[in-house]
DNA sequence: ACACCATATGTTAGTGAGTAACACTTCCCG
DNA sequence: CGGGAAGTGTTACTCACTAACATATGGTGT
């Protein structure tokens, strides 16, 4: 269904549906559009229309692609790898700890290869009211990640995991915020680092980088 | 309009604004009337328009009460009480402890008097699909309560204190989601402290009351 | 190769939240 | 008592989002 590799026309490797193919391209075509707009003329002033319209698209293509105009700037997709990266940790170590670890490892992976553009989406989130009280989505999709990452699998999770997952994406999504804010001049992994150790009751860690603050 | 109680008439205590007092009173009216229709006939199906109308007033009047419709559910009062509580518990004790202190006496007090209303109105907050998704602006409130009581007068808080606050405003929220998740079943005071003792990554408390679950 | 079907897209028309502008009433204060 | 301020209503508008139906297009079975 997905795959259907009518392969005698074209030897070349990928083969994909043509369909699949076009709908991506569509909703990257969109989102592309609507994140330049934003930036251009900001967020509340751009409208739906406008954006299928720049996009070649027509006004219903846009909410196939995303089911919200907010969607747009909120989608994520660091969240399964946080969670393999949870489980991958050993039990043996506190929940906060787990999470903590695993995300100096994801996040450090991230802020490598696309410091840029998470620095840059952050960034819209925050200037745009609207969309800034709608963090906390954005945070629970994290939420589930880590609560999934901490439940050995078939099992439900309790309170106490819930809870923990849901104030470690807090306090982790506090970090980026707060690293936004200094325009990426902060290190993002010492941030995070200092605010689970803060959470932890721990004391704050030596910088890595050796100039956070002036 | 309502009710002209014109001050020169009475000569007792209370001598606020008759504007102010119509204004609270319509207030109430229009979140009551808007409740009601909520747990009538669901929030989707339910119009600004119709509880505009039903509690006497104008369409305006109602987003002049209320910034928007969700703003009627989502609207809570407990966080300065919070605030104040936390200022007032030594700051010897770590973060993470005031508040876990201080929320415990000010949700105990609270259970105490409006638990059926607390209960209610979380419980209609998760039925409804877009607003549960907004529980985050509900927790930002909290949290940037617990920030305030944390941080000493005049100062800014840092990151650490941003986040602690930050995750214990979401280890709270999800401790009353799980109350009532059980219909109020448990002992929301006793599922506090467990969430706040796994955050902290201490033992589990024994709890208060005999029989939390059958 | 041809017909069939599923799926993506466009068109149109509608609902409902939220806002702006202006006129009107009602209370407060000198 | 008179003028200003603040609250309210009316109307008209924008725009996100949805439903229904028509249409095109690529994939599939024969």
């Amino acid at each position: 269904m997905l795959v259907s590799n009518t392969s005698r026309d074209r030897p070349d490797g990928d083969r994909v549906n043509d369909k699949a193919r076009t709908r991506e391209r569509n909703r990257a075509a969109v989102q592309e559009v609507a994140l330049r707009l934003f930036a251009e003329q900001g967020y509340e002033a751009t409208t739906v229309a406008q954006i299928a319209r720049e996009a070649g698209v027509s006004h219903m293509t846009f909410f196939r692609c995303f089911p919200s105009k907010e969607a747009v700037v909120l989608d994520d997709d660091y969240d399964p790898m946080l969670e393999e990266l949870i489980r991958s940790r050993p039990v043996t170590e506190e929940p906060v700890e787990r999470i903590h670890r695993a995300t100096m490892t994801g996040l450090g992976q991230v802020y490598e290869h696309a410091r840029e553009t998470l620095l840059r989406r952050t960034e819209l989130l925050l200037s745009i009211p609207g969309l800034r009280a709608r963090i906390g989505e954005n945070l629970a999709s994290a939420r589930t990640a880590f609560e999934r990452g901490l439940t050995p699998e078939g099992e439900e999770p309790g309170v106490e995991t819930r809870a923990v997952a849901a104030a470690c994406a807090a306090a982790l999504s506090t970090a980026v915020i707060a690293w936004s804010e200094t325009g990426g001049e902060a290190d993002l992994p010492d941030l995070i680092d200092r605010v689970f150790h803060a959470l932890r009751g721990l004391p704050a860690p030596e910088p890595l980088s050796p100039e956070v603050r002036p």
